[in-house]
RNA sequence: GGGUGAUUAGCUCAGAUGGUUAGAGUGCUACGUUGACAUCGUAGAGGUCACUGGUUCGAUUCCAGUAUCACCCA
């Protein structure tokens, strides 16, 4: 194998790995009746989607639980796909027709998904090939698609047993439509927005009597020309007396009656709205109340139509709304005009506003449907992580309303139904009829609308694995562990999955849902395209690693809370990948000769080495849990500490001395032994975060290990911790030496004494134990501090013109034959004994105070009372030092 | 209008069933290229844990309220 280069480089090792996993079939998972099966399914991205930030943290997430999960044993399957994103996929053909100066409708349906389908087969699943640059270890082989064949024959048979268990229904309603796409949305998919924009104060005139008026008070001004009544609350006693008069609609003349209903606001305006059934959903259920007529006055494309009067008809919506002011102020029909702030739903597709509409819709009753889904997350079958989300899933089920399912679009799953042309048979199946049941005519047509997206998406869980066939994978993979998903998507596909799974297989879709937060920029604002304040994950991924990438987002990532995202950012995952290799790079140039030999004995084991394996250890079951526990910031940052702060400048810097002074070769082949151990270990519980190149240095040194090693880091068990590496005394003994090495670097930076430079220490410590521990770890104290002679014991003297710190209570001197500057000293021994002497006055204060020794726990008050004691020795010791200098 | 979350070092964020000296990354200061690494090393400075009350022997942690910000639902 060649040379490791200086620097880590990941560009050269990055594909490779990939290819490798690949053509191994690493990814690949099958029924397999010796392995626990461990399944997450994708959240499909659009078929339109490129990669971004979003993307990156949610697939890193998930490749970090599969790839986890497989090290611990589980047979995992990653399932990808993507669905059809019917409405931003048709979007995107109708734009490049309309560069073409063409439209769908000249090219006609057949012709124009033809050419949807080919745009999906040339330039659709860009993703794919990001996500595999990002490392994600999905089955490609099981990559599904919702509009293939077996997911939409899912589809059709979801439909049609819903349908049959009367969960799905067709009517005349009001949806919010979107003019611009020309299609019904479901409530999900407006997005809200505060707009600043008046409420227009309107006089309807009564009729038959003289000057008299009502005023209602409105947002949206031209909807008055459907307006078919004008509602008062029966209790509001100012209008008591009009109730059952007509008014006369302005600008049409149009008589329509004041109705009382419960639903007015007496405090809203003036108390009387103007009920337009056809144009606001809340005014259609008042026309339902009291039989109002519906008038519809705009067609599909938000322009007025001829019900809204000739001089209006062919207008702009918003165009017909100026023109509406101007005619009620040249009428003096207009009141006044207030400065209002209302929300304003948009196309979550096209962010056109959107027009609640009347028109014929198929929807799904989701009562008896949230029901059950509340029930499994109720009953604990389902978790919630972070768990707070758990209360706003129930909150949306609780109000939940039913589910505009169709969409007046082309480019998605026709909806199963047929209609006789003869008798109006309305027939619902998966199979195309030949003939009408009831009357046996060939003259059939079927519904021209396609549905949701959703509707094939909360399938997804079980129509990927064969659904609604009762396949051998359903049986080994469902229900699927995990979902990993953005909290923004929780409604529009946790609910509705976890419902579709209850209704179609009576089974929930998974066990666990992990929800992540989303990436925002620096200045805290969520990243759009629009904006143009995300960068491209491609470009990153470039500049600094893909393992770089992923560790910093994680590293950075609080559980289910948004993450800010700035360039500087992954800094610190590429600083760390370059860490990681120079060590493996240190380990390898000195590990070469251990090659074959077996692991060493205990009993040229060092105090140190114990440490490294206690800590090891340690790590291990904490990284185990936080894996376990999905908390993975918790995971990057123990491995980070652990590996750097620990691995590399403690143990690696102590066994140095060994490689290069001792002449034992078993303790030195015990030191080699554990370098590799620790790194080995370290690189597979990082591996989940940081796949490549974690593989590319273990294939590198699994030759030098002792043991059979797998042919890919994938197939190595993660580590176990074991009561046998648990050192607890020896990992406390090592932190005291720590300590001491410490504050001799310090005295030595304060002192102006170089590490180049050999010293001389005096210690005093008159804890014959703890004395004992020092004595006989002296050489670290040595090697790390750059001590020439050290002098250990409680009898030690301090040595004339020596500079002094002190350590708990253990003193440390180190001589300085003409180098001492007085002042400089008393300045420090002042400062540190100040505090110690804060400290200590806090501790005291609790033992003064009779309540704390008959209330606080007998553990408690012991340790303040040693402590206190403790802190006591250290002034005094401090004061000592400081009266020697005068 | 209802709900959720946040407020801790210059910046981005962890954290403690309530009990030593509140942590990390980054930034900053000083010194340093010794044979893994300057994408580095060593040492250090930096915090009234948003505010006001309450519970408690003890609150930055629990509770209530206030303020500011963000998001979700209507």
């Amino acid at each position: 194998m060649k040379e490791m280069e200086k620097v880590y480089n990941p560009r050269l090792i990055e594909k490779k790995w990939y290819d490798f996993w690949l053509e191994k079939g690493l990814f690949h998972a099958e029924i397999n009746s010796e392995k626990i099966p461990y399944t997450i399914v994708i959240p499909p991205p659009n078929v339109t989607d490129i990669l971004h930030m979003g993307h990156v943290l949610n697939n890193t997430l998930q490749d970090i639980m599969i790839r986890f999960k497989k090290l611990q044993g589980f047979e995992t399957l990653w399932l990808p796909g993507s669905d059809h994103a019917g409405i931003a996929t048709q979007n995107v053909v109708e734009r490049n027709l309309e560069k073409q100066g063409r439209n769908r409708h000249e090219l006609g349906r057949e012709k124009t998904i033809e050419l949807i389908w080919d745009w999906r087969k040339t330039k659709g699943g860009k993703i794919f090939d990001q996500l595999k640059r990002l490392g994600c270890s999905c089955d490609w082989r099981r990559e599904r698609f919702t509009m293939d064949d077996g997911l939409s024959n899912a589809v059709k048979e979801a439909f049609v047993s819903l349908y049959e268990k009367g969960l799905i229904y067709r009517g005349k309603y009001i949806t919010n439509w979107c003019p611009r796409c020309n299609t019904a949305l479901s409530d999900d998919e407006v997005e809200h927005e505060e707009k600043a924009s008046h409420l227009w104060y309107i006089k309807y005139p009564v009729k038959g009597r003289k000057n008299a008026c009502i005023t209602v008070a409105t947002t949206r001004p031209e909807t008055m020309l459907g307006d078919t009544a004008v509602a008062v609350n029966p209790k509001d006693e100012r209008f008591a007396n009009l109730v059952g008069e007509k008014l006369l609609l302005p600008l049409t003349n149009r008589e329509i009656p004041i109705i009382a209903d419960e639903f007015v606001d007496r405090e809203f305006g003036t108390g009387c709205v103007k009920v337009t059934p056809a144009h606001d959903p809340n005014d259609f259920d008042m026309a339902l109340r009291h039989e109002l007529p519906k008038i519809i006055i705009m067609d599909e494309n938000g322009i007025m139509n001829e019900n809204a009067g000739a001089e209006y008809a062919g207008m702009d919506r918003f165009v017909c709304r100026d023109n509406v002011i101007k005619d009620l102020k040249a009428r003096n029909l207009l009141e006044k005009i207030e400065d209002y702030d209302h929300s304003v739903g948009h196309c979550y597709r096209c962010d056109t506003v959107i027009e609640p509409y009347l028109s014929d819709q198929w929807f799904v009753k989701m009562k008896p449907l949230a029901k059950k889904a509340m029930k499994v997350v109720e009953d604990g079958k389902i978790v919630f992580h972070p768990n707070r989300y758990t209360k706003v899933y129930f909150n949306w089920l609780n109000n939940i309303r039913d589910w505009c399912i169709s969409r007046q679009i082309w480019w998605g799953h026709r909806i199963p139904v047929y209609y006789c042309d003869d008798c109006g048979e309305v027939i619902v199946s998966k199979e195309e009829p030949k003939e009408c049941p009831k009357c046996h005519s060939a003259h059939l047509h079927q519904d021209p609308d396609v549905l949701d997206t959703w509707f094939s998406s909360w399938l997804w869980p079980f129509s990927t694995l064969g659904w609604p066939e009762r396949t051998k994978d359903l049986e080994y993979f469902y229900p699927t562990d995990l979902l990993i998903t953005a909290y923004d998507i929780l409604f529009f596909w946790v609910a509705r999955m976890i419902m579709g799974g209850m209704e179609m297989m009576d089974e929930i879709p998974f066990k666990a849902v992990y929800l992540h937060g989303l990436v925002l920029d620096e200045k805290g604002i969520k990243m759009s395209k629009s904006l143009g304040n995300s960068p491209d994950p491609i470009d990153i991924m470039d500049k600094y690693g893909t393992d770089a990438l992923r560790f910093s987002m994680v590293f950075n990532t609080p559980k289910g809370n948004d993450v800010l995202y700035f360039d500087s950012l992954v800094e610190t995952g590429r600083n760390f990948a370059n860490k990681i290799w120079n060590a493996a790079r240190f380990s390898l140039t000195n590990a070469k000769e251990i090659h074959g030999l077996p692991e060493p004995t205990d009993e040229v084991i060092e105090i140190v080495d114990r440490w490294i394996l206690h800590r090891l250890n340690e790590v291990k079951r904490d990284v185990s849990d936080a894996y376990e526990e999905f908390r993975f910031l918790d995971v990057t940052h123990q491995l980070y500490e652990f590996f750097w702060n620990e691995f590399c400048a403690w143990y690696l810097e102590i066994i140095k001395d060994r490689f290069y002074n001792s002449e034992d070769i078993s303790s030195k082949h015990m030191a080699k032994y554990l370098m590799l151990k620790v790194l080995d270990e370290s690189l597979i519980m990082l591996h989940p975060i940081m796949p490549f190149i974690t593989e590319e240095i273990w294939q590198r040194i699994k030759d030098f290990y002792p043991y059979e090693k797998e042919y890919s880091i994938m197939r190595a068990a993660f580590p176990q911790p074991t009561e046998a590496d648990s050192y607890p005394d020896e990992a406390a003994h090592m932190q005291l030496i720590f300590k001491i090495i410490t504050a001799i670097r310090s005295i030595r930076k304060d002192m102006n004494v170089p590490l180049g430079e050999q010293v001389e220490i005096v210690i005093k410590d008159v804890e014959t134990a703890r004395c004992k521990i020092l004595q006989d770890n002296r050489h670290y104290i040595k090697v790390m501090a750059k001590v020439e002679d050290m002098y250990i014991g409680d009898d030690t003297i301090k040595p004339e013109k020596s500079t002094t710190t002190v350590v708990d209570d253990i003193e440390i001197y180190m001589p300085l034959e003409g180098l001492i500057d007085l002042e400089k000293e008393r300045e420090r021994l002042l400062k540190k004994l100040s505090k110690v002497e804060i400290s200590l006055k806090k501790c005291v204060g609790k033992l003064n105070n009779q309540n704390f020794i008959e209330n606080a726990p007998e553990t408690i008050i012991q340790q303040e009372r040693e402590r206190q004691e403790q802190l006591e020795n250290t002034i005094e010791k401090i004061k000592a030092n400081i009266s020697f200098l005068d």
